[in-house]
RNA sequence: GCCGCCUUAGCUCAGUUGGUUAGAGCGCCGGUUUGUGGAACCGGAGGUCCUUGGUUCGAGACCAAGAGGCGGUACCA
């Protein structure tokens, strides 16, 4: 390497962007049968389709402004030519009030509308947390009836059995954030901005349960919590006793529903927004049931507050219940993959009327990553016959053949390189190609294919030690009459 | 943002108290085998030892700063 030659040319580093994933073979795969999987159980209960731009004026986004010393905080901000700040929307929530508002005469209401496509966060990313990530939302628009909420668990619920879990193996839980807006009021915890700052703390620390652990949990809901690295974090400054009471809430759940919802009224039942809530929630509970969604995948759960600060009424989260690991067979731990909840607060920032909202998310992304690990989607990655090009004057008769394949509803494909026939079967193999289909000069001649069946062929290749018997070894393919192509490929995919 | 750990070949990692020309396995390329991938054997390519500055006769190794990565934690409208 030579001084001249090195600053002749100045070379980028090949190198993706922080918190940024490429995506490819089983992983998309997963990804787009998750999201189809989806759209198709909105779309056959009669959800409206909606694509919105990536970008919203930011201001649409949400209270966030981009100030001049960080436009990008949380997310990514770009200035437009007329000084405007443009924002990449950081979820599907946001972009739907403002077409709500914006269309909002010539709506049919209720409006029901599902998206899916890519969202954008300018945060930390960590393992399973991206910064660029899909998510499928359906949303209610327009109507206060618990009926909705109803809608939007069975929803979930049907996706997660649409993407092949049995009710064992996910868990949708229910709770309502106007249960803690009561009990926080009886702790004194008032409606003024220091009284919200305070809830703010209480309900992130809430939502830290299944990480921290309950002891955790009280040190943040107390004088504050310092962590393994020695990072210390304000807690909320309740009382012992006001401590007690949230936790004792939070572990107010059982197995079953109707248990739950009694236990609930037990604690906090005196109050006119409990019992607002609590009617809403046996709502909920009666249409649920009424539809057959058992106790064992369906439940109340008043630990579950979920983390945003919008919801005002009943909030829902999707687990799953299995473990996986990942490439480096470390365990993955993803918790929710989905979650949602009742805003009724959104719509009413454009058009000063509230209007009530309902939906539900799911991070499609984290949720096909956990099922792909598992092969429980996207396992139908199966790699294309490779029609070998062997001479080149003969493409033509290679692409009719790739074509009389696919025809069959077998993926296949004509070796587009110009290399030899030894790189064309490294090629076919490092594809994983389940069989290659070769028409050289002799086959040509005699009118005749040849089909190599490379599983086969590599089993036997364990086998065999010698040389001399390495090279003569065929025994994994076979020839036939040119008009038998499809069935000779046909036999050797079948096992 | 805060705290901790890490950074040597495409990947995973060795590298002695600081001492000539920095290694291994896997992968890659080629050959044995010019119509056959995958086994085996033989050969080969591939390095700014993260960067910059310092200590030293001499630094991959020691010191400082910076960058990047990983993990935890916080924020997440």
């Amino acid at each position: 390497m030579s001084k001249a030659k090195k600053q002749k040319s100045f070379r980028p580093k090949a190198r993706k962007a922080k918190g940024f994933e490429d995506r490819h073979g089983k992983l998309l795969r997963s990804e787009n049968a998750l999201i189809k999987a989806a759209s198709d159980i909105f779309d056959a209960h009669g959800f409206e389709p909606l694509s919105t731009p990536a970008f919203e004026y930011a201001d649409a986004l949400g209270k966030f402004l981009p100030d001049e010393e960080r436009p990008n905080a949380g997310v990514f901000a770009i200035e437009d030519d007329d000084k405007q700040w443009l924002a990449l929307r950081y979820d599907h929530t946001a972009p739907l009030a403002r077409f709500v508002a914006q269309n909002y005469d010539g709506l049919a209401k209720p409006f029901r509308r599902f998206s899916a496509g890519p969202v954008w966060r300018n945060e930390k990313p960590g393992p399973g947390r991206f910064r660029e990530f899909i998510q499928v939302d359906a949303d209610t628009v327009g109507t206060k009836s618990p009926a909705a909420d109803a809608e939007m668990i069975m929803l979930a619920a049907k996706v997660m059995q649409g993407v092949g879990l049995t009710s064992d193996e996910f868990t949708i839980y229910i709770n309502d954030r106007r249960l803690l807006d009561v009990l926080l009021a009886d702790l004194g915890v008032a409606d003024t901005t220091e009284g919200l700052l305070q809830k703010g703390i209480v309900v992130r620390a809430i939502d830290k349960l299944d990480r921290l652990g309950e002891r955790g949990v009280e040190l943040l809901l107390g004088s504050g919590r310092k962590d393994d690295s020695g990072d210390y974090t304000k807690g909320a400054g309740l009382t012992t006793a006001a401590i007690a009471k949230v936790l004792a809430f939070t572990r107010s759940g059982h197995q079953d529903r109707n248990n739950t919802l009694s236990a609930i009224e037990k604690l906090l039942g005196n109050s006119e927004l409990a019992k607002q809530s609590l009617n809403d929630l046996n709502m909920i509970n009666d249409l649920v049931t009424a539809a057959g969604w058992d106790e064992n995948c369906v439940f109340f759960e008043p630990s579950i507050v979920r983390g945003l600060g919008y919801y005002t009424g009943p909030v829902f989260e999707a687990n799953i219940n299995l473990q996986a690991t990942d490439a480096k067979g470390r365990p993955m731990n993803f918790g929710s993959v989905g979650g949602g909840g009742r805003y009724d607060g959104l719509v009413a920032r454009f058009k000063g009327i509230e209007v009530p909202a309902t939906g539900f998310s799911f991070g499609v992304s984290r949720f096909a990553a956990l099922m792909s690990s598992l092969d429980r989607l996207g396992d139908q990655d199966i790699a294309p016959v490779v029609v070998l090009a062997l001479e080149p004057d003969q493409m033509a008769s290679y692409f009719t053949m790739a074509e009389e394949l696919r025809a069959d509803n077998i993926r296949a494909e004509v070796y587009m390189g110009t290399s030899g026939m030894k790189a064309q079967m490294k090629y076919a193999d490092k594809r994983g190609a389940p069989a290659v289909v070769i028409v050289g000069e002799d086959e040509r001649m005699a009118g005749n294919i040849t089909v190599k069946n490379l599983n086969l062929g590599s089993k036997i290749s364990e086998q065999i030690t010698d040389n001399v018997q390495w090279r003569k070894a065929n025994a994994a393919q076979s020839t036939d009459k040119r008009s038998m192509l499809v069935n000779l490929v046909q036999k050797t995919l079948t096992p």
